[in-house]
DNA sequence: ATATAATGATTAGGAACCTAACTATATAAG
DNA sequence: CTTATATAGTTAGGTTCCTAATCATTATAT
């Protein structure tokens, strides 16, 4: 048929230990392979998550980014400011007014120009919003919930620990070289 | 200075448990809110990283796709036909064309037409490219390996076994609902 | 042999995010 | 009180990836 331009469902692209060892030992890199792969695994599944979530927000017409921020809106009683909203989802505020215009086109948001400083336009939750969040919920925590289920609680808690440790290790590929327990001392 | 639009290095951006029951509650939904964590969580990290990772590949000239094309490409010989490179790294063959553009314009690699297929074009790894590879190897996975330095070897298997898990989840996200354990049984 | 299908790569256009520059308001300094 | 500076939000334009449509070749079916 025409899965011909289909994404080959990711299962040849999961990187291997062998392939990072081949890696490393073609320059003679003193290296522990499996921290590679490790770093590899993470940036696959990293980006495979992202994918999955466009799509599993686009059955109820949502980005990751508008589901997200209507979530940290219904978080803040329903009216935040778009700087704050940008620090919440850990984006810029030039990617929040995106966000708004779309949401507020789409009914879900609107915005009110503040009294006290003009400057500011508060973003408001509207019922239209609230209720697309309550309609959403039971299905969208559901899969959340079943994403994780091959995992028992302990698990849970050992990945949530590692993953912690990993993402503050992720500045060492930002920072300068040879800095790389920086964030946080230990 | 001018570091007001910089995203808050993403410490306020991180996803609490209190968060997740708060919304679990607000619904009376009866889901483990420390699954829910976990999967916010991962994604946080995955949204990082695919940053992170840019910026990392920009020193050397290099985008992510463009750095994880040319190390495939280093992995196979030095040459590989675009719908294998599309295969291999888990990107579309439109995505792969644009790709090698970039690459050829900056001498990285070079297109062949095949003589037993006309319509294949086949890539070329050229020696500036091969030489861009071995000069970043000894930075990039220094890097790579200071990411997860917070981890020791035990800590490594245990977080590959749980990611691999949880990326086999994944599909929960993308699938029918109720058929969150389908890729591999149990 | 010739019309039809499939296939490999490309082009065209879209979505999500970014940085940098801009507008309008507010605050501080002389 | 006027000028300089900072801040909130927006706009303009770029990057990375995507889907869908197109072009050129090859394979298949009458």
């Amino acid at each position: 048929m025409n899965n011909n331009n289909k994404v080959t469902n990711d299962i040849d692209a999961i990187p291997s230990l062998v392939q990072s060892k081949r890696q490393i030992d073609r320059y003679n890199l003193d290296i522990d392979a499996q921290a590679i792969l490790v770093a590899s695994r993470l940036m696959a599944a990293g980006a495979k998550l992202g994918h999955a979530s466009e799509i599993h927000f686009s059955r109820f017409g949502l980005s990751t980014g508008r589901y997200r921020l209507l979530a940290d809106l219904e978080d803040n009683e329903g009216e935040e400011l778009p700087s704050q909203l940008a620090e919440h989802l850990g984006v810029t505020r030039a990617t929040v007014t995106g966000l708004i215009d779309i949401l507020e086109r789409d009914g879900l948001v609107s915005r009110r120009s503040s009294s006290d400083d003009g400057r500011q336009r508060s973003v408001i939750l509207t019922e239209e919003g609230a209720k697309k969040l309550r309609e959403m919920a039971p299905e969208h925590f559901a899969r959340l919930e079943a994403m994780v289920g091959l995992l028992n609680i302990e698990e849970r808690s050992v990945f949530l620990d590692l993953l912690g440790r990993v993402t503050q290790g992720i500045s060492a590929l930002t920072g300068e070289l040879g800095s790389e327990t920086k964030g946080k001392h230990q």
